[in-house]
DNA sequence: GCACACGGCGAACGATCGTGCTATTTTTGG
DNA sequence: CCAAAAATAGCACGATCGTTCGCCGTGTGC
């Protein structure tokens, strides 16, 4: 790895902290300078500009999502297995609170504001539903889900379990968080089966 | 209503709009006072510092949601009537995207951010919880819902349903959003039944 | 041995941020 | 109607924002 990637991935590494407790639009170049022991423009001479930067960040946090909760599920046997890995290990990542925590800000943050950031965000959950709901069809197949199920409904609903657990882990500091997020999902399950 | 309220009102419903867009670290006194006409010390003036301005916006929204959403379920018969009441009230708001929008992004700009606005928005979302909880619960002693059913798991799920649906409606622009937060908040109803 | 690309630094820019001060205008109560 | 009070404006401050430009050290290919 060449040096100038090798601080570009170091940047990005601390970058995606930054985001993850403050939100993608908190990330500025001065504080991200000081944070890696760089100047401003030194750093800033890596990304052409802000919003290049902000982009490369999402895929960053992409990467270490996929590595993380995708590849976990799909290393697992096919079926109802598949999606417990999956949700736990979505659970996992969420108890340490980085790329999830990013994503789940930037998607409210930029939900209402167009532009090459907000584009690229979309793709990426759109690509992830398919996942989801990819897995989910295949579990239809292998018999452990009711034929008439709806892949993408199943997705949708195990998106909103999450995006629950994380406010209320996160946000509200519920020691049951855990257990509810456990609960929701096993009814979810059974109502499919 | 005195000129200062009438003025702190216009400001406020102004704050309500930037902030729903762009979340409540997005607000500055400059952009609001040149949206509402007003010079920025004029505006300053109103709110003591820009940490009591976010608090009062906060406040201010949290009133319309009270209004737009939990008094229309109060005005409904107990049970799952006003289960349903609160739900599809709850479906109307987050269409428009006014004080929802804002509530969930601060929800997630401020979980890692301690101080007096993280404060202030937890207690409003627990007590936006307990108050769910309790219509769950009048719903239960009415005979409506199963007596081993468990209000806060409820509450709980509910509100993830709501996310994942704003989360399709707003960002993703699913066009079959509300038919599928209908479909899975059916499917809460009937295993909680 | 030398030109050259690359990674990085320092300084500076115009803009905007939140927040004070001091006037000045407008509202209000008696 | 008038004085007290409240609301608003004007201006300035230090800080920080994203971005640009010119410079420098260091290693690399020719």
């Amino acid at each position: 790895m060449s040096k100038g990637e090798e601080t570009r991935r170091a940047v990005l590494e601390a970058a995606v902290d930054v985001a993850a407790s403050g939100g993608l639009a908190s990330l500025t170049i001065g504080s991200l300078a000081e944070r890696t022991g760089m100047s401003k423009s030194g750093l800033f001479a890596h990304f052409k500009s802000k919003e290049a930067l902000q982009i490369q960040v999402l895929e960053f946090a992409g990467e270490t999502f996929v590595e993380d909760v995708i590849r976990p599920a799909l290393s697992a046997p096919r079926g109802e297995k598949r999606i417990t890995v999956l949700f736990e290990s979505w659970l996992g990542v969420s108890r340490e609170g980085g790329a999830e925590c990013l994503f789940t800000s930037a998607a409210w943050e930029y939900d209402d504001q167009p532009g090459a950031v907000r584009d690229r965000l979309v793709r990426m959950y759109l690509d992830f539903n398919d996942s989801v709901a990819q897995m989910f069809r295949t579990g239809i197949a292998e018999g452990f889900f009711a034929e008439d199920a709806d892949p993408e409904q199943f997705a949708h609903d195990l998106h909103g379990i999450m995006l629950i657990h994380f406010q209320a882990r996160h946000l509200l500091g519920d020691a049951k968080a855990e257990d509810r997020a456990r609960r929701a999902f096993t009814r979810l399950i059974e109502s499919n089966r």
